[in-house]
DNA sequence: TAACATTCCGCGC
DNA sequence: GCGCGGAATGTTA
């Protein structure tokens, strides 16, 4: 089930399988669906309550406020080791950062910080899993598969600032 | 096996 | 201090 959600910064693109939401994306970014789960049918009044879930927390999370309620997401296309990646990520608080070495070494796997990077670039859920706050170890900005301005402004947008610059200015 | 949204160390400027 | 080159690293298709 395809749905679009239109914001003050583009139209974005949802995916819904029967367990959730299991996909986002950007603005004249629209990548292929993942794999045929996320094709399934799902109900129709489930589809409607969590599109206006996910609606409502996309545009908050883009005017730099709390996201509010998450509908379920349905993250079944990734494997054990992206799913553990993404789950750490939820939990970075909105403000915050975090590296792609510290994410590796909250899953004791020290020196798997290139395989999180991976693993962020297959984050079917952009923004409402928030892969934007993983920064290389140096404050530096590192990369953003649905290109870097994007990942600058949600930076921006939450008031994280790199190094006392603005992620905008760099 | 090759490709990565990394990181670290050593160099020269 | 900054930038560049090279090596080690875990996971994935």
């Amino acid at each position: 089930m395809k749905l679009t959600i239109a914001t003050d910064a583009g139209k974005f693109t949802t995916h819904y399988s029967q367990r959730g939401l299991a996909q986002l994306d950007f603005p004249e970014d629209e990548r292929p669906c993942y794999g045929e789960k996320a094709n399934a049918e799902a109900t129709r009044s489930d589809v409607k309550r969590w599109h206006e879930l996910t609606a409502a927390a996309l545009k908050n999370a883009l005017a730099g406020k709390e996201p509010g309620t998450l509908p379920p997401l349905d993250l079944s296309i990734g494997t054990d080791f992206q799913r553990e990646v993404w789950g750490v990520m939820q939990r970075i608080a909105m403000g915050r950062t975090m590296s792609y070495g510290e994410i590796a070494a909250a899953l004791r796997k020290p020196g798997a910080s290139r395989a999180v990077g991976a693993a962020c670039g297959a984050n079917p859920i952009p923004v409402l899993v928030p892969c934007h706050r993983v920064l290389a170890a140096n404050s530096k900005l590192g990369g953003f598969s649905g290109g870097l301005n994007w990942k600058r402004k949600l930076l921006a947008r939450e008031g994280i600032y790199l190094n006392g610059i603005q992620p905008t200015l760099l």
